[in-house]
DNA sequence: GCATATTTACTTGTATACAATTTAATTTTA
DNA sequence: TAAAATTAAATTGTATACAAGTAAATATGC
């Protein structure tokens, strides 16, 4: 078997090509493509946990402080304290935020379709079902 | 549509799990994944530029160097001089570096067939298939 | 032949990823 | 209720990724 063909590699690249599709719509918007991704979950639900949302999008904990971090340099999130557990914050779309996610949703159905306009309906449905049966353990 | 849904996302973490299984599978090894997959394509051809594999492993010339610096340090592979462009470089695996490629190359064929047990042989070919596709600009 | 352009690899700075650890706060248990 | 265990988020250190830029060597055009 060649390297060339390991699912590892093609997955790898697959997804190197597909990060890099979705950074190019969304860079004016000034936001990396995981940045993008992790606002349209908050959009979904904010004000939940670091936790909440790192199961969400599976990133783990030192991951999505530094993402955190940085959407909150720029104003798109906000951390504020929970007032039931001193441990937990609640993380926050800030007004800027949530209007940039709004925008971001809109990019994204589009986004998708052209990512894979190669693809006819039912081999897009293929494809979505199959990744699905690979994820899942 | 639902973040969950996207297609970038979706395949972010297709690619997350095939990592961290392939990873798992040559941990004993001390390489890491992207390592170990490089290993296997310096198997397939060594004594070539930096330029040829990054092309080969479509990674660009600042991530190469890194993981060629790391590979340099644990002798599995060797920058040699090219005596025809002093520019160049010849990428070569060490003694040592052979051997252990030779064992990624058959946990390798293993791994994928052990991460892709869920779907039947159709459906396998069905998902390469449309990988490839979707790989193909 | 020599100035200019190109090529090769590397460097720098920023952004994910993840394992392992740390700190503070809360919960459990004896 | 005080000690121990657990939990939440952050921190540290290492490894990809990638854009932009650099230095040295080679190729090209005149």
């Amino acid at each position: 078997m060649n390297a060339n063909e390991c699912i590892f590699f093609q997955l790898a690249k697959a997804n190197q090509r597909a990060a890099r599709f979705w950074g190019k719509q969304i860079e004016h918007l000034k936001v990396t493509p995981v940045q993008g991704m992790l606002l349209n979950f908050l959009y979904e639900e904010d004000r939940v946990t670091s936790n909440n949302l790192g199961e969400r999008t599976q990133l783990d904990s030192a991951t999505l402080t530094g993402i955190i971090d940085r959407l909150e340099a720029i104003q798109l999130v906000e951390r504020k304290p929970n007032p039931l557990d001193r441990r937990a914050i609640l993380l926050c779309l800030t007004g800027k935020g949530r209007a940039l996610a709004l925008r971001l949703r809109k990019i994204m159905e589009q986004a998708n379709r052209k990512f894979l306009s190669s693809l006819n309906e039912a081999e897009e449905d293929t494809f979505r079902s199959l990744i699905r049966k690979v994820r899942a353990v």
